[in-house]
DNA sequence: AATTTATGGCAGCCATGTTGACATACTTCG
DNA sequence: CGAAGTATGTCAACATGGCTGCCATAAATT
């Protein structure tokens, strides 16, 4: 738990006023202090939810479930395995889990009734927030220090990052 | 490997040209924008490295372990312990296989012995020299669209993430 | 009626995380 | 010197959450 983060003592020869190119002219090198940033800041981010998933004997499998069924209510299971990007067998060993412990619930699909919709309950509404809120604490810690305009740059940064930008999504705003 | 983000359709009501404040002062709504951002933005940055560890039977621990060798030579077993934040069973694993296959090489501490200092050989550089580069690309086409300083805001915010912040770095760049 | 689709379930494998106990080599302290 | 502490390695055992393959069922489609 000693939470040691290692100092970047290697790192890049950035001037604190920089732009985007990120490393000297030289040669090849790479963007390696962006690279462990964000391993770091990944790593404490999800670890943050981990004290109230423990206490149900959860895990962060069942929070992105819970989490993209509150997000999406109505949402097929197909569509829950291209998000996840998962396979029906382990989804469908935390979504039991989660059905059966009253955290969302099925419902067959209006039209083709061999869908079966999924909805969070108040429940599970209530540990998706729960789980979401802490994590939105530590976004805007790191976000308040910095410039107006950061959360933009931020959002579109992240939504690039992204193999497939969702439709309408992302982002050019350079000029 | 469909690679579907699904549509971001709930999101926040945001304004394009806007600041920190990522909520309407309506209530305790949560930036859940941002949250499901840095899960996908993971998500494929992590998964860009996994074709070259396939080709060689590693998975994503090696790939940790090999990294922080390579930008820490002569690290201590329990330093790396610290930083990957896993038990000294889950590290000897990979760590093991790594010196077998000649990636990382030990060399007992020039003062007190008992530590093992850990080196990526020329092989262990190679190795992690390609990985980062597939994720340096993929950073730097996520960059490049944004506006100038964008890598710094990206940088600061990734680094006020992190629990506790390497001693000497970030960062508070507001006034 | 036959086929396709959406879902569920079972068996079993693998990678990677965990704990606890113990061994070895070395350093440090009294 | 001998005792105690430290850095590391190792073994057993277990949990989580990925994976594949195969099969079943219900409903839609042709």
């Amino acid at each position: 738990m000693a939470a040691i983060n290692f100092s970047f003592d290697a790192a890049p020869p950035l001037d604190e006023s920089d732009a985007n190119r990120p490393i000297g002219s030289g040669g090849g090198e790479l963007d390696l202090e962006l690279i462990e940033l964000l391993f770091f800041a990944y790593r404490d981010f999800v670890g943050e939810a981990d004290h109230i998933l423990e206490a149900i004997g959860y895990g962060r499998a069942h929070h992105r479930v819970v989490y993209f069924v509150m997000r999406n209510p109505g949402l097929r299971v197909s569509d829950l395995l291209d998000i996840l990007q998962i396979t029906k067998q382990s989804l469908s060993r935390v979504l039991k889990q989660l059905i059966d412990d009253g955290y969302i619930e099925q419902r067959p699909g209006p039209i083709d009734r061999r869908e079966r919709l999924l909805y969070a309950t108040e429940k599970g509404e209530q540990l998706a927030s729960d789980l979401s809120a802490r994590q939105h604490v530590r976004l805007m810690r790191a976000l308040a220090p910095l410039p107006q305009g950061a959360r933009a740059i931020v959002r579109d940064f992240l939504g690039n990052m992204i193999d497939a930008p969702a439709p309408g999504a992302p982002v050019d705003r350079k000029g």
